[in-house]
DNA sequence: CTGAAAGCGCTTACAG
DNA sequence: CTGAAAGCGCTTACAG
């Protein structure tokens, strides 16, 4: 059906060996024969055989990612998909394949882990840290599976690419903060997450700093109509707020649409920014001003410490935290009186 | 170092064809072996080698999913992390995996092309029909490879899923003329693409049939600061223009930010809807009405149809079209005079 | 119902 | 520099 390599060695009239080093590159082979089967090789289009390749080798030249998929938070957030394309981009320059696994529940959690990695279809694993459970992370861990978190989790100490989350949310409470607003609410994810946590405590420490009540915190899930429930609940029960941090754009969809309903001008009667930056933002009106996370490098980085760690090197640190940045747009104002 | 099947055999007292039997759930098997092995297998935590089975079957157990990736178009759409989810969920149900590649450029292609199909690495393969030249399709044909294609192709006759387009465009026109309104522009797309050329006959066959001009089509690149700049521009030549209808979410967001920094009020002063829907639009202000694409049948239906071709058989019909339905919110209003 | 054996298409020491 | 052979971990006729 398909030409393989005895096809090739048969007629260039060498041994398989020969070809499977050309193939490979490997030393060892007389520079005409190279060039000769080199040419054959283009002139029948031959690829080799992947699982004959894996079976062999035991490397399958995909690597796994496995991104948690509720569908309203993925998808109101283009953190997942810009990651995505960044880790593809190394992972294809290295001619790696991205294995992908969109895992909705802790069933689906499994059933990827098993189907992935015991399979061994992948030879290292990118993942979001609060992903798997405990026990499947020791046995990464346990296993020396080459993986790396994004996010850092609670649980095991290991290679994790991650945003400065405390830092961002500090900064942007203190921008808050310097363009006068005193009675700011921080809504924020599930507080199950550590990452959410580290954004809350940005938004505390900046506010105790700064002598203001730290106390407007509010945990809400990624659905942005229960976030406009809720933001409207909270601007019903604290009318003098004049500012919203919303640390998911899910999140600031509902208050958006909160504030619509309720007649709230946005950035006239109350100001509102976002952790994590949005493609929209810049064309909303107003724009959105936001926490941008970059997102691209964060990617990348992952996808290279973990080809470090496939060749059985180790990279430097075991965390690297990028830094945020503050992108000012029109919805934030000082406030009126 | 990890377990395979003579282990299992071994430890079982068995030969090893009678484990691949039970692995696989092939008859001839006595029942009592059937659940000691079974036992066994769940005991030990043991999983096939994927590449050793796809040796073997010639089967990988993956389906290839090629998508195009200029960041600024497919990020500012939901249309393909929708559709991605959508083909992963039932293929995950099959026990496959989806093999990403994310295509930029020609290089891009050709390289997904070699290292997803001639290293036998997916079993099946969806793809944008404007993915792949002419001589690829061909070659897919010609090898009677299972693939689907995401929109029609112009190319090759083949096995496609695809959304009313000209259906969808005409509707919405038409209820844009229903509004009142009589000069309307439609933004649209590249050209080049045979989805967006059924867009505009869509729209200039609504236009006809109500005696209205159907010549203010425009074509722009998916890129928002590009549409911006050319929404300015034709609304400066076309002041008499009272709807504009943006053929994608990266188009929309050029006139919403033309419309802002031109000091036009949207409904009010110029109505606005869109081809494709977007998780944001419910939340903007004001709402922006859209066509809207079931994004998640398309998807199921290109897995459906593709898992039929990977068993040989063969779908019912070879394009599948999808009706779309119009999203009413609030960004259309009858024109002022 | 079960086992022995060939084969899938590669790679890689080992000889020469 | 090159070939012959064993082996990677499975599946699948073929016998019995």
């Amino acid at each position: 059906m398909s030409i393989t390599i005895n096809d090739i060695a048969k007629i260039a009239n060498v041994s398989k060996g020969t070809v499977s080093r050309v193939i490979n590159g490997a030393p060892g082979v007389g520079d005409k024969t190279r060039q000769r089967i080199l040419k054959l090789i283009k002139e029948l289009d031959y690829e080799p055989n992947a699982s004959a390749q894996g079976l062999a080798t035991k490397r399958s030249y995909n690597i796994g990612v496995i991104i948690p998929h509720t569908s309203k938070f993925s998808m109101s957030s283009s953190y997942w998909p810009f990651l995505l394309t960044a880790i593809n981009e190394q992972a294809v320059d290295r001619g790696y394949n991205i294995l992908l696994s969109t895992a909705q529940s802790e069933d689906d959690v499994d059933s990827a882990y098993r189907l992935i990695l015991k399979g061994r279809r992948v030879d290292g694993l990118i993942i979001g840290a609060e992903q798997f459970g405990e026990k499947q992370l020791a046995e990464l861990l346990l296993k020396d599976f080459p993986f790396v978190m994004i996010g850092n989790s609670s649980i095991i100490s290991h290679y994790y690419v991650e945003v400065d989350n405390l830092g961002g949310a500090e900064q942007m409470t203190e921008y808050l903060i310097n363009q006068g607003h005193k009675n700011i609410v921080f809504l924020a994810g599930p507080k199950v997450y550590p990452y959410v946590q580290e954004r809350v405590k940005g938004f505390k420490q900046a506010m105790t700093k700064a002598g203001l009540a730290p106390d407007h915190v509010f945990h809400c899930e990624y659905d942005s109509l229960i976030a406009k429930d809720k933001s409207k609940e909270i601007l019903q029960a604290n009318p003098q707020t004049t500012a919203f941090f919303a640390a998911a754009p899910g999140l600031v969809l509902g208050v958006l649409r909160a504030a619509y309903e309720m007649g709230y001008n946005i950035p006239d009667d109350l100001s509102l920014v976002s952790f994590d930056d949005h493609p929209f933002y810049g064309y909303l009106s107003p724009g959105i001003t936001a926490v941008n996370q970059p997102i691209d490098e964060l990617g990348k980085e992952a996808a290279n410490q973990l080809f470090l760690l496939m060749d059985r090197k180790l990279p430097k640190e075991k965390g690297v935290i990028f830094p945020t940045k503050i992108i000012v747009r029109e919805s934030c104002k000082a406030p009126k009186n």
